[in-house]
DNA sequence: TGTACATCAGTGAACGCGCGTTCACTGATGTAC
DNA sequence: TGTACATCAGTGAACGCGCGTTCACTGATGTAC
């Protein structure tokens, strides 16, 4: 760590780390390359042997924490057995997530990335492929009639209930984790009468 | 227009006007204030007369839009008698807000700024104000139990969705306003039922 | 096991750029008498 | 109505800054024989 080392050997994922905390303390305006760089002991040219340039940065990180929150979904879901339960955990997993890594959060929904993850079928996007089972499941027992509309109506309210929490008028209550509990654990209640409505 | 005029009389609305233009073309990230005065068709120095900096002007305009929303809201709502239209009428408002003007309910909603507005009483905050008293009329026909869970959740459904339109996976759909129209139709029809729930 | 060499992953100086903001100035407008 | 003067709202040059990115370079590592 004195000397230079012209072979860092680990260095892609320590400038990934090293944005990520910049990005969660100051907001992804406050990120530049330089000061990664310069934090991970490095000088000014060395991240472009890793990536393209600072949006290929971005981008991989933006990757990583959908990876994050699709699996943190994923396991919530396969801690449950009754769809009904499965759905609710899912709606607390994201909005809680959302609450804990607000930055992260963020950067999946970020404009310049997002608009590409649902060019996927529905049971293959990332985040909706959860959902999207969990709601075929409450059809399948009859708590559904159409999968599309309940799938976004679910997946609507949780994220907006989340994006309140970090970026809206609900801010302020994001602080008090059992505030958060307590409302996370009203709306998500009320999720699946949410389901059952546009039987028509 | 030709020679220098030294009492514009106007600048200080051109400037959040051209701003304005700027970040729906570019996005907010490309905002500067010598583009502005520049589009303007004034130095560098002039907006320093009428804002602090360029933070002012970004709060400046986030209220405005903030505001246009409100009334938007608002107005839709005083456009039907039942509760139950009323509720449907201001989730609609809300989505096609979003999806029309996807910069300034962005620029809202950006984090710097939000976390202030429901400092305020629920009866008074912008946006809140709307959605709550809404609510509270179904309340007193029985359809609603918890007015706050009930609000939270309608925002959150209708907040959720016109944020997938816009900046989620749903953004492809965003373009085709009759896709859009339809979805927004579907949703805003479950929204009531959404209410009558948490009856416990 | 040793040697020659290609490739990889660093260095650090340098580039140009656009930005926010300041400042001394100036001309136009409004006000007091 | 005219004059003196304060204030207002522009100008445009200049400041320093941090940034993304490039580039010639260098030392370490891996590979072929």
């Amino acid at each position: 760590m004195e000397k230079p080392a012209y072979h860092h050997g680990n260095l892609k994922q320590v400038l990934l780390e090293e944005a990520l905390k910049f990005i969660e303390t100051d907001g992804i305006k406050a990120l530049s390359l330089r000061k990664v760089a310069k934090q991970a002991g490095v000088s000014p040219g060395a991240p472009y042997h890793h990536f393209k340039n600072k949006d290929e940065l971005i981008a991989g990180l933006a990757v990583r924490s959908l990876e994050k929150l699709d699996a943190t979904s994923e396991a919530a879901a396969q801690g449950q057995i009754s769809p009904q339960e499965k759905l609710k955990a899912v709606g607390k997993a994201y909005i809680l997530y959302a609450v804990e890594n607000p930055e992260q959060f963020r950067l999946v929904f970020s404009s310049e990335q997002s608009g590409s993850f649902l060019s996927q079928p529905p049971n293959e996007a990332p985040l909706f492929r959860v959902l999207y089972k969990v709601i075929e499941e409450l059809e399948a027992i009859g708590l559904v009639s159409n999968v599309q509309v309940a799938a976004i109506t679910a997946w609507g309210l949780v994220h907006g209930v989340a994006t309140l929490l970090i970026d809206g008028p609900l801010q302020p209550m994001s602080t008090d984790l059992e505030q958060v509990n307590a409302l996370v654990e009203e709306v998500t209640s009320g999720l699946i009468y949410v389901q059952a409505a546009p039987k028509r």
